[in-house]
DNA sequence: ATCATTCTTGTAACCGGTTACCGAGCCTCT
DNA sequence: AGAGGCTCGGTAACCGGTTACAAGAATGAT
């Protein structure tokens, strides 16, 4: 016994197929006394409209792709809840696609959303506005999170040079004098814009003072590692600023375990607020990323909707959470 | 410009419709001659073929429903990302949406699917068995996880009892007596099933302790709570098995404030293995939640394919991480 | 050269909905 | 009684693919 369909319908209640999707989709336009007949008849049936075929005929899926990289924890959490949120409320689905980082393969999901999705998130922080320009449709509307913009998409990115403004202000007022940078991956965008934040706020702030900005990639071992380094070259430094939490939280043990009192000989602040940095009390910069998400989707939505809007770049301020890890020097 | 469609392909490539699309899905039953004309067309075109409408011919979407409680953190991602990981592998693509508590959006939910996948995975441990038949159509196949069982449907879940018969286990070699356990929301399916394995374990292994079960909800919280109550009743204990890891967090933070020492006075263990559970070196059980999202793709996937195996529970067993929290008694 | 067989292709029906268009029936007004 | 206007509901085309069927072309066998 398969799914009943409309013609079933339709048999059953004694109308025509035009009556009983008229009585499902514009009740006002038929008799009640006919609307009760379909009514019942869906009833009996446990009728289900089948939404793929409803999409084609009215050429709207009501479904968004979103596709992401391959992210991990809350990051990704927090950022699917603010859409899903969202998307529910307008009455959206989301079809979710993780990215591996090579950009044919990104193509390939993509290719496989066609005609299933009425627009469009994506966040490819690895790849170029060309290769995005390339890969999604022209004509489908789109909304990037930060990726490179001057793809000609409207996009929401987070202000990294705001975040990092007010961490460096914070650790310069806190007494920092020289503050070393652990930098996230190569090519990577927010990484690229933290470094340079970075780098523009230090020379502001502490004229004069010596810049280091130490490779990493995300991971606790990388911020260890930049640690190491640091000592092994004797480098003098009174504050640590990580492109993310992980290394700033590597970088905090790492420091501890070499016998350093943080915050008392250095300060250690990170990037992202995951929960670890409340618990570890570790300084760092929110970045709302449900906020993100549900703005992506409201923003798609109006898009799809015929809001011509100029396509812009939103930039989301993040908020600096002061916590222990960047306390009272000694 | 619109999306090209096959009509304009054929009529590009002065074939037929029908030819478009052999040379595209059987490249073998048209000659080579035609075919290349065919991708020649295609390539000129940009033609994507319309995902939508093809499922609505071959009555198969290759897309899986997932519908997921409002979960949070590390928990959501990693399931999400193994399900991602097979269904990649599998060509099938993933339409998510959060099941907010109730039962009747969590059908809503449903009915918005009906037509747009081939399958369902569903994760709702707060839904009884008969809630769940009714909501899911009987004939769509589908995968439960961590849900009640005996609605019918093959099920996922994690051996609650033996990741809490190691964990007691351990506690009591090491000399622990009374272990009091914190437990889940009333009516949480994990929740009941630790509580229970709690008391059966501590019966057999510590014959004669006294049990303590305390009402919590899997918050912090809840965890801190539990130990103002314990101290304030005056109920010696020497042990908290928590039935989730941010409870047991709280717990530890709580006990340690009042200037018991964790785990010379008392051990303290958890339940999940969240990535902070490591930096905050708690004893826990950990489940591959990964594994588990991949799984239920895999077994979904075979019983889509006409796979009529026996729609039994799989159990995913946990392993018992050791950390300082249960270390050793003063 | 003829006939059977295989290969290749086009025509048209179908998947399950939506909706433009048209005609039937009923009311009202003159 | 007849005309005009409304309301209601059915017929059939359409969305963009797939595929059964049949017909024509090409190949091989005799």
């Amino acid at each position: 016994m398969a799914e009943a369909t409309i013609r079933d319908v339709a048999r059953r209640a004694a109308v025509s197929v035009a009556s009983v999707s008229r009585a499902l989709n514009a009740p006002a336009t038929v008799r009640a006394e006919t609307r009760d007949r379909v009514l019942q008849a869906v009833a009996d049936l446990h009728y289900v409209p089948h939404a793929g075929a409803r999409s084609l005929s009215i050429r709207s899926s009501h479904a968004i792709g979103v596709v992401l990289p391959d992210l991990h924890g809350e990051f990704f959490s927090e950022l699917v809840r603010g859409m899903d949120r969202a998307a529910g409320a307008l009455g959206y689905q989301l079809l979710l696609s993780t990215m591996h980082a090579d950009a044919d393969l990104a193509a390939q999901a993509l290719r496989a959303m066609r005609g299933r999705v009425d627009g469009l998130i994506a966040m490819a922080p690895q790849l170029s506005p060309a290769q995005i320009a390339q890969i999604i449709p022209p004509a489908l509307p789109a909304i990037l999170i930060n990726s490179a913009d001057g793809a000609g998409r409207h996009s929401l990115r987070v202000d990294n040079r705001k975040g990092v403004d007010r961490l460096v202000g914070h650790l310069a007022e806190g007494g920092r004098r020289t503050i070393v940078h652990i930098a996230g991956p190569q090519g990577n965008l927010d990484a690229i814009e933290r470094a340079a934040a970075y780098h523009s706020a230090s020379e502001r702030l502490l004229p004069g003072s010596q810049l280091v900005i130490l490779p990493g990639d995300f991971s606790e071992e990388a911020g260890r590692d930049a640690i190491t380094r640091l000592v092994e070259q004797r480098i003098p430094f009174d504050a640590v600023f990580a492109a993310n939490d992980m290394m700033a939280l590597g970088a905090m043990m790492a420091l501890r375990e070499r016998g350093m009192d943080v915050p008392g000989d250095i300060a250690v602040a990170g990037f992202d607020d995951i929960p670890l940095a409340r618990f570890l009390d570790l300084t760092t910069i929110s970045v709302a990323m449900d906020e993100i998400g549900a703005q992506a989707v409201t923003r798609l939505v109006a898009e799809i909707g015929g809001d011509e809007r100029r396509r812009d770049v939103m930039l989301i301020e993040p908020t600096l959470v002061v916590r222990s890890s960047t306390g009272a020097r000694r």
